[in-house]
DNA sequence: CTAATGACATTTG
DNA sequence: ACAAATGCCATTA
């Protein structure tokens, strides 16, 4: 699985405090498929290593793993974020133009 | 191999 | 601004 190595690579490589977007990954790896990036950190079989709750959507909306998961209130990784310094507001980065992370 | 899926993105109504 | 429709791409069944 080339791809999806290279995915949970980036997301490693995210420093703390910082974000980035599915489709800055995607242009990092020299590919458009945000899709599929989706796709790879939602098994995250690296889940411990791979900060996949700095990864977020191109608006700078926080995703379909924060508060987008019907019933569960996973909210937690949005706290978490929040505690390395990423200001998170209804679901939304806040400063998202600032701290997001470009390859 | 074909079809379905989804933590996305963009455009259109 | 919000909702729906379309396109996209790797993974999985």
């Amino acid at each position: 699985m080339k791809f999806n190595e290279k995915v949970y690579f980036y997301c490693k490589k995210i420093p703390r405090g910082k974000v980035s977007t599915y489709k800055e990954i995607g242009k990092a790896m020299n590919s458009k498929a945000y899709r599929a990036i989706g796709q790879a950190l939602r098994k995250n079989p690296y889940a411990p290593i791979v900060p996949c709750h700095r990864v977020v959507a191109s608006d700078g909306k926080i995703g379909g793993f924060g508060g987008a998961v019907k019933g569960k209130k996973i909210k937690k990784k949005i706290l978490l974020l929040k505690k390395e310094r990423v200001d998170v507001k209804n679901n939304k980065i806040m400063n998202f133009e600032k701290i997001i992370y470009r390859f």
